[in-house]
Parts: structure tokens; sequence; C-alpha cells
RNA sequence: GCGGGUGUAGCUCAGUGGUAGAGCAGCGGUUUGUGGCUCCGCUGGCCGCGGGUUCAAUUCCCGUCACUCGCCCCA
């Protein structure tokens, strides 16, 4: 028997990672005011195809989709925001002209061959802020990723960002690629050309050789904006110079999801290998319509918690995790290990703080052993001669200095 | 979905056509009530799984599963 693949148990030696990132997830979201929604894992297939768009990968081939025992088409979430909007309209949370911040955390799925950095079930945080169109809502969401990262401690990144204007532009810019890549047909990729027609955008960013040359001479949406696009990218960029916020306009960077316009970004690490992303988002402008809500301009961003942690162990930026503080040793007699559990109760309790006792009836030697091993700051020794005079010895193992106390001076000490 | 690499003790890895070793870790002793450093000893392996070749396979061949790196794409 084993796990799935692609999937992966956390492991208690490896959770504080997770225990840290998950703090910094919290506290970030709590400054900007942001709170969780907790969606379900799964959803109708039909909320990932309408939003996420047929012609992505994520819709043709990576969906992990089964029929129910009512024969209903059910998805397990290869992404988070189709289904953030589809409870936002479910239960109104924009309801009276209102935006809502939300941000979410939990495991997605995509049937994909895995890699580094790469799992079939693998975990995203994101945040979303619903129901504002101005730059000033993309700024906030850039910020607060920004802030997340350096939270984190995650060095060696970069910002990339580019707008994808309206529909209406990119509608025309998708003709101008189309009849530009089309009198290249024979240089594109079997891929690219497969796409040429559905998603000639994709092609932009594909890494291809013979599509990259191709790509960097073929025609750029900045030529074609409209003045709101611009008015809008331009404000975004100068926000994040006065921020001081560093970044990268990449003109070929279109992201794989249908459903975005305008602003789009994407955080890569150089410490994560092939698969560099280690978050993205962008605006998504017209996805409550698709849904038949009513016109929300909203605006997210995603990360993989997998591949932050990849890039702080990479850094060696994880910090240690705590280590038990006390550990209390009885051996030999009954009385001994009685006191022991009663003692060990009593400081866990006065305390706070974190108690081990050996539940193998171990020897004396053994007990000092697991205790440095545990890194203890101290040991408290109540062996069979303590025990009948109601005494202990406390200590402390830097140090190797002991003194006998009596128990209620040692509860005292703690409480 | 496609290509390369790997799969031997808890971990990192050596190894040979005659059913296996090291280091670390674990446990015990050196110290008959005291950890860390020595030194000594011990425990521990269907050599990923299935099949084939062979007198004999962990070693060679095929398949399969998993991991891993890359492609595609994304977190």
């Amino acid at each position: 028997m084993q796990s799935l693949r692609g999937t992966k148990d956390i492991l208690p030696q490896e959770i504080h990672g997770w225990h840290i990132v998950e703090d910094r997830i919290r506290y970030i979201t709590s400054l900007y005011g942001y709170r969780e929604l907790r969606n379900p894992i799964m959803e109708y297939t039909e909320v990932f195809k309408r939003a996420v768009g047929e012609d992505t990968d994520i819709v043709g081939k990576e969906m992990y989709t089964f029929p129910d025992r009512g024969g209903d088409s059910i998805t397990l979430r290869p992404e988070a925001t189709a289904a953030v909007v589809r409870s936002a309209i479910q239960h109104n949370l924009t309801a009276q002209q209102q935006i809502a911040r939300v941000y979410y955390s939990g495991p997605f799925f995509r049937y994909e061959r895995p890699q580094k950095g790469r799992q079939r079930q693998f975990h995203q945080f994101g945040c979303e802020l619903l129901g504002a169109s101005s730059p000033e809502a993309d700024i906030e969401i850039l910020t607060l990723a920004h802030d997340f990262l350096e939270s984190l401690g995650i060095k060696s990144r970069e910002l990339h960002i580019n707008t994808l204007a309206t529909p209406e532009i990119r509608q025309l810019f998708k003709q101008e690629l189309i009849s530009y890549f089309t009198a290249h047909l024979s240089d594109l990729s079997e891929d690219s050309q497969s796409r040429l027609q559905s998603n000639p955008l994709r092609i932009l960013d594909s890494k291809h050789p013979g599509d990259k040359a191709l790509s960097a001479n073929a025609p750029r949406m900045q030529d074609m904006l409209d003045t709101e696009s611009k008015d809008h990218f331009s404000k975004v960029l100068s926000h994040l110079d006065s921020l001081s916020i560093p970044y990268t306009v990449n003109p070929l960077l279109v992201r794989g999801l249908d459903y975005y316009s305008h602003t789009v970004f994407e955080f890569t690490s150089t410490a994560l290998g092939a698969q560099d992303a280690l978050g993205g988002g962008g605006r998504y402008d017209h996805l409550f319509e698709h849904f038949g809500g009513k016109h929300t301009p909203s605006i997210g961003f995603a990360f993989g918690i997998e591949r932050l942690l990849l890039a702080m162990s990479a850094q060696e930026s994880i910090s240690e995790a705590p280590k038990p503080e006390i550990y209390v040793i009885g051996f030999e007699s009954e009385e001994s290990r009685r006191a022991v559990i009663s003692c060990a109760h009593a400081l866990r309790t006065l305390s706070g703080k974190q108690v081990i006792v050996d539940v193998q009836n171990r020897s004396l030697k053994a007990q000092m052993k697991e205790a440095d091993k545990l890194g203890v700051k101290q040991v408290v020794i109540i062996g069979p001669e303590e025990a009948l005079h109601d005494t202990c010895i406390v200590k402390d193992l830097s140090t190797g200095m002991q003194h006998t106390k009596l128990m209620t001076e040692l509860h005292n000490m703690f409480s």
C-alpha cells in the first residue's frame, strides 16, 4: 500500500515550515482586512469549464473529473477563483456595490506528471478582491502578495507583470497574432500550431525555441492598447514604482486561464528549477457575468505553498522547530514513576511549557539521552529516593548544574 | 501525454551471476542514580513488485509500479 502518485504525506518532521507559512497567511491577510473563505474541494465540472476555459490545459487534460452516484459530473478543484466566484454569486457576497476581500488556503488537484514543485494534490494560498476595478485594487493585491513573500523571507524572486487589456482589444490582438503566426506556420511547434486558432496568446509564452524567436517579433498588445487600458496599466506601474516594489514588464506573459483581462502578473523564483512560478494572478473583470452574475470586476492571486516551501528551504530560511522544554525522569520504583506523572501534569498546567515523559519504562540513562537528543533545556529527576522525600533534582542540560528541590519549590518555579 | 535517470538496513549510499556491506541513526555497555565526547558490542534488509534466461539472479533481459529530472503547462 502506498499513497497515490503525486500525493504526499506531510510528516511531523516537516510540518513546522507549513505552520510558518500558515501563520504568515493569517497575519498578512489580517493586516489587509481579508477574511477566509472555505469552499468545498469539489464542484460541478461546469464551474471550472465555464470559468477557466475549454481550451486551457487545465480543463483539457488536467482535471480530476468523475461521475458521482447520482450521475452528475464532479471535479476536484484545480484552482480556486472559479469556485470563489461561484460562491460569491450564490451567497451574494458583493451585494449593494459592496466589495469583498477574501482569502483561501487548501488542497487543489491536477492530473499531471509529477516533478519538482509539481504534484497531483498540491496546496495554494490565494486572495481575491471582488467588486473593485480601480488600479488601486490591483495595487492592494500586488502589495499584499509582495508583503507576504517578504515576510517569508523569500529573496531570489521576480515579479513579472503585463496587461491583457479588454476582451475587445484582446480579440483584435488575437486576430493580429493569428495572421502573423499563420504567415510563419511551418516554423511553429506542433503544440502551437494546434493552439493557433483556439488560443494564440498562449504561443507567446511557449518555451519552444522556434516559437520564442517568432514571438519576439510578433505584434505587441502594447501597440494596440486603448486609452483606458493604457491608463490603468501605467497607474499600476507607477504605484509599484512609488512603493519601491521591483518588477519587470513582460509583454509575453499571458497566463494560462481564459478569464483574465487587464493586469496579469507572476512571481518567479530562481530557487525552484523548471517549475519556477511561485504564484501568479490577475484581473478578471467579466468572470461574474460568465456565471450569470452581475458585473463584478475583480482581481486576485494564488501561491503554491509547496513551491514557497521549496524556495524557503533552498535558502534555508525556515527557522528551527521549537523544542520541548522540560523532561521529567523517573525510574525503577513505582513511587518514582507515579511522582513523574503527577509532576509532569502539574508543570504543564502551571507553566504551559512542553513537558516530555518516558512511557517505555526506560533507564535513567536512556531518558537522559533522549532529553539531550530532544534538546530540552531542563530535566527534572524524581528517582526512588526523591519520590520518598517529595523532592526532585532540577538539572540544566546546557550548564550541567543541578539542585535538589522540594516539589513545592519546583511548582513555584514554574507558576 | 512524451523523453532521461534511479529504486539495496530508519536515512545517505557501496557492491557481486553463487541469496549482501559501510557511515549515520537506534538500542546496550564502558560509568551498579545522570546526557553531550571516546571506545566496544548488538539490533536491523521478500536488494521496489511480477515474469523470463540460468544449475543458480540483488546482479542479465522484459514488464510493471514508484520516485526523480526535463518537455508540455502551471502553483
